[in-house]
DNA sequence: GATGAAACGTTGTGGTT
DNA sequence: AACCACAACGTTTCATC
């Protein structure tokens, strides 16, 4: 599962976390390879599975988004493969985890009012208990993930 | 704020969230435009801040992080200040809201095992009080932001 | 990994609607 | 204002070493 990643392949995750968009001769430039050699350590990271992909950020704000919301959902007896079936199909829905404690999903949804908020909570209802925290402003964001010095 | 984005915009919002390195040829032919046409609005689109950045996902099992935790923090007071100071310099968090409710904040972190779990929620014993949540699955994560059909 | 060449993509100019 | 066509330049990819 886990793979060794040598310093030079450290820079380039580093590098196309920043920008995905980055070209390898750039990325070359910077970490001192050639282009066709950062090419090949990218495709090898891409086939062990270190880069799942590449995803441009979209603002939530700006496509109409402008609220964001934590709920977590305790599921009533039998709700919870339901949900976990439908859930997917939320476009409000940005991030969900089965955690364990009390309750057993937490989820990041976005949102386009308190409205919106309400109907979506409504739509919950029918799964489990929930409880919802506003989210006031985000402090980390999807945070590079940085050699871990073992 | 909320930018007015047309049909043609959203499909190539959905390529780059899908695939944040696909040429812009290759998505014009997707969408009927040629590769300058795609450009133009691509950076239309980045200068109004709608695309934020492009970010390559690695993934936290294949880099030695096989733990993730989603922990709460009811900060102590006058240790919120110092807290947010601080949560961005620990590799961990991957992410962090601030919320309203009984607990301030809340984060999504990794972590390589369950020690260093341990470490972890001592560093942040001294910022406030904390309740923490093993992640058993994703779910859901970081799904693209869809139109909004308002 | 490097080099060199062919295929491909990006980006600027100019012109059309 | 948005798009297309064309061309110059940069990038990727494949062969070979």
């Amino acid at each position: 599962m886990k793979a060794k990643i040598d310093a030079l392949n450290w820079k380039i995750l580093k590098s196309l976390q920043e920008n995905a968009r980055e070209s390898f001769a750039n990325i070359g430039r910077k970490v001192g390879l050639t282009a066709p050699a950062v090419g090949e350590r990218v495709k090898k990271m891409e086939d062990l599975g270190v880069i799942s992909g590449y995803k441009a950020v979209v603002s939530h704000s700006h496509t109409g988004y402008q609220l964001k919301a934590i709920i977590t959902l305790r599921a009533f007896m039998g709700k919870l493969k339901p949900f976990l079936e439908a859930v997917n199909s939320f476009e409000e829905v940005v991030n969900c985890y089965r955690i364990t404690g009390n309750e057993n999903i937490i989820m990041m949804v976005v949102l386009k009012d308190q409205f919106h908020l309400e109907k979506f909570i409504d739509k919950l209802i029918q799964y489990g208990e929930t409880r919802t925290h506003i989210v006031l402003s985000d402090v980390v964001s999807n945070a590079p993930i940085r050699r871990s010095d073992s």
